[in-house]
DNA sequence: AATATTCCCGTTTTT
DNA sequence: CGGGAATATT
């Protein structure tokens, strides 16, 4: 076993050795952590336990995909559980079902399911849509369950109408959930933290079950992950835990930074190690990124160090706007990559989707090949989602979400008005829509009553495929359903549905073989819970454009990291007053700027269009916390000729703090200073007294103007 | 029931 | 400006 501990440093050989009681590695980015954590399991199977008694629990499939062959590689027997949080609450749910009080045959509802019930609660509580956004009580929900209150507790602590409201949609969320057998992503932690926390016999067993457990991105955990986590180790406290809250970029979701933060605290003999030498990048980067991290206040300091080469200086580039910055973000890495640079090795960010769209036409102008990054996609086409929902009322008939996807799908006949009697039906019963279709006679059914009857007879045809193997059945309904035949008529160039077909067919073959004792149930499980089917293709000889969200995780030689803007890179909603939360918008640049191994562009614009409408842009305060020498500065604006840039600054460049006083710079007139400011309805207009003698006022938006420093006045740099 | 039109809304999105 | 969804039209 001793290969385990060779070529490690210091930290890393210690974290590996670690065996029993809490730990905690805290590492920064392109430290080596999954090499640090695949061999640690790898050696607590060879060494004080065995390969099946170790859990390790992972956010993405990927991750979990990752770490299993990096394990498997190390030659450890096999047996070790590693998956996701979900898919291991799903399972463990699954299989104590009766304790915790779910069906053994309970659909996993994703986001599309979840607002469709959510209009219907809605619905339901005689509320209308306008008023009441299904998004906003969708978060609100989704709060109360990463937070574990219940839609009774919800209700108990909701102290005004508003609270009042949603708590009667949400307990109506929570009846129809139940009623279809159904469970949310959310319910699967939250059920899960609960169960444990009552049932401390569960927890023990657990416990013997897995001896060992080790939680990757620990920064990323919610409260409801926290806690089982906490209760899957109660006795033994053998958890490690694996992140970095630097990184920590999924607050908005429930993330809680503080589970990392105060892991000491929750484990007071807790063993700490710092893998602060990075492999990844170059002095240049590593210091710049170093420094801006410098700025939060949250945090576990770490000084990250590396061997690696000085490398070139970080590049600040100023654009005019969107459409110049992508053209000459394109034209650079073009340049870099005619330079024998790998295009599978170049990745522009941005912090929102947005940005991609004229990035791709310069793309495409430019011959380049690239791709976008975009998760999702193949389960949530539309043939897919069919065909599922076809599987999913055959595991579970009480399934209404995606029984009313199929009613008519191939269209049979049955209109919105024999739904809408359905539906109205099975309202205030226990009775599930099909229920509804087979016990009712054929009066009440309507006039649609015989296309109903063959439809009821379709399913019960359909009924015994639960027990068959996933291939075969999804081959049946294809078939049976007349899906098959449905989608091999059109044959769209574009993305033939059928193909798509085939490929879930080979999907559910190759589950089949990796898991001959998997059942239907298990199989839709998978597929609920496993989608990145067709995310990013590696090896693609094609540049990569991402979210920074999505950019966690990987490496690029060069990155281009675009839109820093106040307002874009701190994010800024426009109806919110507070920048949502600062620290988090920088641990965001953190990242983006840290998947970088050797070179690194910013770039901002003076104008950026939003959503049609061109608005004047003050470059990211993020910039100015920049290692000033490590950078290499914008000169001067491109296309406008006499326009002085400022390397750095110090107040606030905010459009929102221009006032009365403040001092500005026009390309014409010079040097200048505010003297009447009004903020109208729609328009601010400026008045601006110059030095040399002229008067002018504009419009601010359309104003020519930068604000400039104080100190920079006399300052000449 | 399929297609055209208008309307609305706008950050990130591991499962 | 542009996508998705709700609504109107044939």
């Amino acid at each position: 076993m001793e290969h385990l501990l060779q070529e490690l440093n210091e930290p890393q050989r210690e974290a590996v050795a670690h065996t029993d009681g809490p730990l905690l590695i805290l590492a920064g980015p392109g430290s080596g952590k999954t090499r640090v954590v695949t061999r640690r399991a790898a050696h607590l199977a060879a060494t004080v336990t065995r390969a099946y008694k170790i859990l390790a629990i992972t956010f993405t499939n990927k991750a979990a995909t990752e770490m299993r062959e990096r394990i498997d590689s190390l030659g450890v027997a096999p047996g070790m559980t590693v998956c996701t949080f979900h898919a291991l609450c799903a399972k463990l749910l699954r299989i104590h079902h009766d304790r915790v009080g779910v069906p053994a045959n309970f659909t996993i509802f994703d986001r599309d399911d979840r607002r469709k019930i959510i209009k219907q609660a809605i619905a339901d509580s005689d509320l209308s849509t306008t008023n009441w956004q299904p998004s906003a009580i969708e978060s609100a929900i989704g709060d109360a369950k990463n937070h574990m209150v219940s839609a009774a507790e919800f209700a108990e602590q909701a102290s005004d109408w508003r609270e009042r409201t949603i708590a009667r949609v949400y307990t109506q969320y929570e009846a129809i959930l139940t009623k279809m057998g159904g469970l949310d992503f959310d319910d699967l932690l939250m059920r899960m933290a609960v169960v444990l926390s009552r049932d401390s016999q569960l927890c023990m067993d657990l416990e013997d079950r897995f001896s060992y457990v080790l939680i990757d991105e620990y920064q990323d955990t919610n409260d409801a992950q926290y806690l089982i986590a906490k209760q899957l180790t109660q006795q033994r406290k053998n958890l490690c835990a694996t992140g970095d809250p630097d990184q920590s970029i999924y607050g908005w979701r429930g993330a809680n930074i503080e589970n990392i933060l105060a892991f000491e605290k929750d484990y007071p003999n807790a063993k700490v190690v710092r893998l602060e030498q990075n492999y990844r990048s170059t002095k240049r980067v590593l210091s710049a990124a170093s420094a801006l991290i410098a700025g939060n206040s949250q945090r576990k300091e770490k000084s990250l160090w590396t061997e690696n080469a000085d490398g070139a200086r970080i590049r600040v580039v100023e654009y005019e706007n969107g459409d110049e910055e992508a053209a000459l973000v394109v034209r650079d890495l073009a340049q870099r990559i005619r330079e024998g640079q790998d295009a599978s090795s170049v990745a522009v960010f941005y912090r929102v989707n947005s940005l991609s769209r004229s990035l791709e036409e310069a793309f495409l102008r430019e011959g380049l090949p690239y791709q976008i990054a975009r998760g999702v996609e193949f389960y949530n086409r539309k043939e897919i989602r069919d065909v599922l929902a076809y599987m999913r009322v055959v595991v579970n008939p009480a399934d209404d979400v995606a029984l009313l996807r199929i009613i008519n799908t191939p269209t049979r006949g049955i209109g919105n008005t024999t739904v809408n009697r359905l539906k109205d039906f099975a309202k205030g019963t226990q009775q599930s829509i099909l229920e509804v279709v087979n016990t009712r006679s054929a009066e009440d059914l309507g006039r649609s009553a015989k296309k109903l009857k063959t439809f009821a007879e379709l399913m019960q045809r359909l009924a015994p495929l639960f027990e068959l193997p996933p291939a075969k059945a999804l081959d049946t309904i294809l078939r049976e359903s007349g899906l098959r035949a449905m989608y091999a008529q059109n044959i769209d160039l574009d993305d033939a549905p059928a193909g798509n077909l085939d490929e879930l067919l080979s999907a559910a073959s190759v589950y089949q073989e990796d898991f001959p004792e998997a059942t239907l149930i298990d199989w839709l499980e998978h597929t609920a819970l496993v989608s990145d089917v067709d995310a990013v293709e590696d090896g693609r000889a094609a540049v990569t454009l991402m979210t920074l969200h999505a950019a966690k995780g990987l490496e690029f030689d060069v990155v281009y990291v675009i839109g820093w803007e106040e307002g874009l890179l701190p994010f800024r909603r426009r109806d919110q007053i507070e920048s949502s939360d600062v620290e988090e918008e920088r641990r965001l640049a953190f990242v983006g700027m840290t998947r970088a191994r050797k070179r690194l562009t910013l770039s901002y614009v003076r104008y950026r269009m939003m959503r049609g409408i061109t608005e004047r842009s003050v470059r990211s305060p993020f910039l100015d916390e920049l290692p000033y020498n490590e950078v290499e500065w914008p000169t001067k604006a491109p296309t406008r000729a006499n326009k002085r840039q400022i390397p750095s600054g110090e107040l606030p460049h905010d459009i929102e703090e221009w006032h009365m006083g403040s001092l500005v710079r026009h390309p014409i007139h010079g040097l200048g200073q505010v003297m009447e400011i009004t903020k109208g309805a729609r328009r601010t207009h400026v008045d601006v007294q110059f030095k040399n003698g002229s008067r002018r006022s504009w419009v601010l938006e359309f104003a020519d103007l930068e604000r400039v420093d104080f100190d920079e006045v006399g300052d000449a740099r």
